[in-house]
RNA sequence: GGUUCCGUAGCUCAGCUGGAUAGAGCAACAGCCUUCUAAGCUGUAGGUCGAAGGUUCGAAUCCUUCCGGAAUCACCA
């Protein structure tokens, strides 16, 4: 079924031609929906084919719409105003694309085939020394919408998670561990792994602080305190020994390690994301050395007398970056090169989203060059989704003044506020107490993610965690309410034909048939801006639209059977649409609430 | 100082590949449950789209400058 913008399109090009005697440049065309105010579904700005037409805005407008109601079937009327010519669409077009999205189970969406391109999504990347937070709910659940936005789109998708596994923050948790842990375990404690370790992380901050605060009051100087306490020294000493392989640090480190791992595969399960494949700094940390130091040879990098290696970016007003130390080691910069390289040989790949917060714009800037730099061709192939940060009313999170949302706490929380509303309003009052758990699950999380999704995610946002979230509104819980309102219609329904009977449609039906028509574009359109706020948006607008549709015309007591029976099936395929949709942002949606 | 991003109603956000009188929600006020779910619907009120120039028939949208805010610019990750 061809779409009538593009159908629009091309008698508009062959009107120029007979009307005008001249060949039309696609992109004069604007076609756009006409606003509520003017009669019509669709409106053409004519201004810029008034220069073509040599006539005024209001004589143009009126030729090609009498052009295009006589040669258009699917144009019942016209009219003109100014510069802008409103076309009127004929209801037997809506029925019929109504009756295409029906029979089409992917709602005009594709789906990746055998030859389907590759792309690698990373996301999430925590620290293994503290549990999940706020900021990094915002990235799984943007790293898991995109993931399907890109699935639904025609694209194989491969989902990555890489583990900071190593380094001095985890060696901090094991030294406070060992000093003040008495063994403690998960199993012991009943603690959540991850709460557990990154309790020791904290101890060994306050530990910290506590040695250097002794060290000043002994008479030495800021820096020289912090250098000479013993916690720290431990931390650095462990770290020397994981590097060296020791037997002892390294059973600690992965017993410690595996205890974290269970605590977030909990709440990855809860947040309902996951990943294909998952790698650990642990065994990419080295990669990337052996890149850098062909590319010296090359004489793409310069090797400075101390040995050190830097890439000079300061042709791209950038300045010079270090790749390796004057020992010899890898930086963070050069780690991703490695792990970059290794990845496009492993896979196809023609695209790489990294999804990572705003305050690493510069480190993907850099790496972009200096892959570039290297040579290699597949430099612009990767994709920083840049998001801002998660504000709290106080300001920003600061983990060392206690402010951190734990992502856990959360989303008990939601789901708390979830039952407390829906007990005032007195719903869901004859279902057993597992059922309505999991319908305060799924709304109390559907609204903490719809909160965060529909936010642009290039914008620094703002989470009131005292004020909750809201659950009325363009709200998560709002779209989920539209959409078991719609299957408890179905219900009463019950079996129905399925048929499109020919009926009159009214306004609201008109603008609820067109939302569900351009799904496909929205959900094109977030993939290419990398955006599931566009689908969120959407899902928001079309909820909205049922709504008061809903409110407007009774459903199962139309006037008419013909127009009962076209009513439950709109509302059928809003339902299908809202599933999809809510399935695209990762949300679940209840059958009744 | 360099780079990048943001600035739209009291608050939280849409709208930005230029189009008609800039939209929602929250908060405030006034209505609507004997009819398919009131987590809903309707209405009132609320705006110099940070500022000034420029391009254009037309600018919240594009360009320039300025103001305000954020991030970043380590032989950290």
């Amino acid at each position: 079924m061809q779409r009538i913008e593009e159908l629009l399109t091309s008698t508009i090009i062959r009107a120029a031609q007979e009307l005008w005697q001249t060949e039309l440049n696609e992109s004069v065309i604007q076609i756009q929906k006409t606003r509520k105010e003017f009669n019509g579904d669709l409106t053409l700005v004519v201004f810029p084919l008034v220069r073509i037409a040599k006539k005024s805005p209001e004589e143009t407008a009126a030729m090609l719409g009498k052009f295009l109601d006589e040669n258009l079937e699917e144009i019942s009327g016209f009219n003109v105003i100014k510069g802008f010519l409103n076309l009127t669409i004929a209801a037997s077009y809506w029925l019929k694309q109504i009756g295409a999205i029906d029979e089409d189970d992917r709602y005009g969406l594709t789906t990746a085939g055998e030859d389907a391109p590759t792309v690698m999504v990373e996301y999430s990347s925590p620290n293994t020394n503290k549990p999940l937070h706020l900021g990094h709910v915002r990235n799984n659940l943007l790293g898991f919408s995109i993931s399907k936005i890109l699935e639904a789109n025609g694209n194989k998708v491969i989902k990555v998670n890489l583990v900071n596994d190593r380094g001095i923050h985890i060696c901090k948790s094991m030294i406070a561990w060992q000093l003040f842990g008495n063994g403690e375990t998960p199993e012991s404690s009943g603690k959540k792994g991850d709460q557990l370790v990154g309790e020791y992380y904290v101890k060994f901050d306050q530990e910290y602080k506590k040695q250097v605060a002794e060290l000043i009051a002994e008479g030495k100087e800021t820096k020289e305190a912090e250098a000479a306490a013993p916690i720290m020294a431990g931390a650095r000493e462990m770290l020397l020994k994981w590097e060296a392989d020791d037997p002892e640090v390294r059973k600690l480190w992965e017993r410690m390690n595996g205890w974290v791992y269970d605590g977030f595969d909990k709440t990855y399960n809860r947040m309902g994301v996951s990943f294909d494949k998952i790698y650990y700094e642990s065994e990419t940390y080295k990669l990337g050395r052996q890149l850098v130091l062909k590319g010296v040879k090359k004489g793409f990098l310069e090797r400075e007398a101390d040995g050190s290696v830097w890439a000079d970016l300061t042709d791209k007003k950038l300045d010079r970056k270090l790749l390796l130390r004057s020992d010899g080691t890898s930086v963070y910069m050069t780690q991703d090169v490695g792990t970059a390289h290794q990845r496009f040989s492993e896979y196809p790949i023609e695209q790489h989203i990294y999804v990572v917060g705003n305050e690493q714009n510069y480190h993907f800037q850099v790496l972009a060059l200096v892959l570039e730099k290297l040579g290699f061709d597949w430099h612009d192939k990767l994709y920083h989704l840049s998001y801002g940060m998660v504000e709290l009313p106080e300001g920003k999170m600061k983990s060392r003044e206690g402010t951190v949302v734990d992502a856990d706490e959360l989303m008990d929380e939601m789901i708390a506020t979830a039952r407390q509303m829906s007990d005032e309003l007195g719903k869901l009052g004859e279902y057993s107490e597992e059922e309505k758990q999991n319908i305060y699950r799924q709304i109390g999380l559907g609204a903490l993610k719809y909160f965060i999704l529909k936010v642009d995610p290039k914008k620094n946002m703002l989470f009131d965690p005292k004020e909750s979230i809201d659950f009325n509104g363009n709200t998560g819980p709002f779209i989920q309410y539209t959409y078991a309102r719609i299957r408890s219609v179905l219900r009463t329904a019950g079996e129905y034909d399925s048929g499109i009977p020919g009926v009159v449609l009214n306004d609201k039906e008109i603008d609820v048939i067109r939302l569900v028509h351009g799904f496909p574009a929205i959900v094109k359109e977030a993939a290419r801006e990398h955006n599931p706020a566009v689908v969120a948006n959407y899902m928001y607008d079309l909820a909205k639209e049922f709504n008061q549709f809903y409110h407007d015309h009774s459903i199962l007591n139309a006037d008419d059977a013909n127009t009962r029976l076209f009513r439950i099936h709109l509302s059928a395929i809003v339902g299908r649409i809202i599933e999809k949709g809510m399935e695209l942002l990762g949300i679940e949606v209840p059958e009744r609430m």
